[in-house]
DNA sequence: TTATATTTTTAGACTTATCTAAAAATTCAT
DNA sequence: ATGAATTTTTAGATAAGTCTAAAAATATAA
């Protein structure tokens, strides 16, 4: 079944939506992460319904079916190989590439993206630590948690993030919480609910924000 | 100012024909190259007319303004360039990539096929021989010859195609009329406008299709 | 539990790009 | 130069994706 741009990005946001809140997904939040209005949204999702990528039911919020899982893994394992290739190759940053993957995302040929993904030596996670499906739709999911659920004296390495805005990559940026360090969790704060790790051999103090969005494997 | 996929089609459409017939292009030609109907392209055209990018009078066929020219050249830069990844770097055949291309050519930002343009070392030609224009859009013109132009005992190298088809461009791979081989003209045929060639120290005989598409750089 | 607030859907409209059918303009051939 | 053929434009529709405003359903809270 083939899909337009617009499908395929309805059909993401859902995917990550699911993922964050485990949930049903409402049309408010649909409308929220596309910045479109409700109204546009429960347009799509019938027409998404009837495409048989969703399942749908007046009020009830959506889930995806197995072929929209796959459509939206599909497009995933795009977006985060251009990411990929666009760092890798192309000397972006980190913090440069969403928007760009956001459209390369939508190059249609199966062809094409394997053997982008060839080229690029199979790469396992994106720029941002996130894991990259492989061509048969397998994703797997890897055991991360975000820093404030760590306790006093747990130690591991930051391999991703929660959160993909520009601002906040730049700021892990500049402060040296990049992919692959490593580091130990030294104080939890309750008051401001910060947490002063240990890392490159020395004390660093964390807001909540960002423990709450960069992950840690433990 | 702003284009769509769409209107970017047209106008990489308009400059080609230009150069083709090397005359004001008619909505008919239009319609044929971009299989749309006449009537779909008069609507185009007033659009493109009223946002600059060409000259339109009723029924006397357009030209691109120096606006509409510099947008055409964006595009077919970006064209080729991909083209040249794709080949270079994906190992995808010279007859494979056009689609592709043509996909990608509508990825807009010029920082990445800047950066695209440095990965692949600045190339001067994409796989089928025609030139890539630079980032201030300067495309400087090959001085190439189809074959049937050319004189017994005319002599140069295989520079370039005019048609671009999948067919075509297989059909030369396969009888090693392929980019950079030395040819010479042995003879040539008025019956029925072939041409003998001289290539790999053998003697080959050329169709008048072939002849007429194939470019010589003398 | 009933009123209020919030969320979601419907109704109706707009834009972009397309189409068919018919009218108008231009070109061609005698 | 005039009638016929061809090309181009207009008129009116359609589909995709979006919007605003209003109605309907659901959730929340006194
Ligand atoms: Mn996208
Ligand atoms: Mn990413
Ligand atoms: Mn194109
Ligand atoms: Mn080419």
């Amino acid at each position: 079944m083939i899909t337009s741009y617009t499908e395929e990005n309805y059909l993401k946001a859902i995917y990550h939506l699911h993922h964050e809140k485990n949930a049903s997904v409402s049309t408010n939040s649909i409308s929220e992460s596309l910045q479109t209005r409700a109204a546009s949204v429960t347009d799509m999702l019938k027409k998404l319904a009837d495409k048989g990528f969703i399942n749908y039911a007046k009020y009830q919020g959506v889930t995806l079916t197995d072929s929209g899982k796959q459509k939206a893994i599909e497009i995933i394992r795009k977006h985060r190989l251009w990411e990929v290739f666009l760092v890798e190759k192309l000397n972006f940053k980190w913090d440069e590439v969403h928007d760009l993957a956001e459209e390369l995302e939508h190059i249609n040929s199966e062809i094409l993206i394997n053997k982008l993904d060839e080229f690029l030596d199979f790469p396992k996670n994106d720029p941002h630590g996130d894991p990259i499906p492989d061509k048969n739709g397998v994703l797997k999911s890897q055991e991360v948690l975000p820093i404030h659920k760590l306790q006093i004296g747990d130690a591991g390495i930051i391999s991703g993030v929660k959160e993909h805005s520009k601002g906040f990559l730049q700021y892990l940026e500049k402060t040296g919480l990049t992919l692959g360090e490593t580091i130990k969790i030294v104080d939890k704060i309750d008051f401001d609910g910060s947490v002063i790790i240990n890392i490159h051999q020395k004390e660093q103090n964390i807001s909540r924000e960002v423990a709450k969005n960069l992950l840690i494997a433990i």
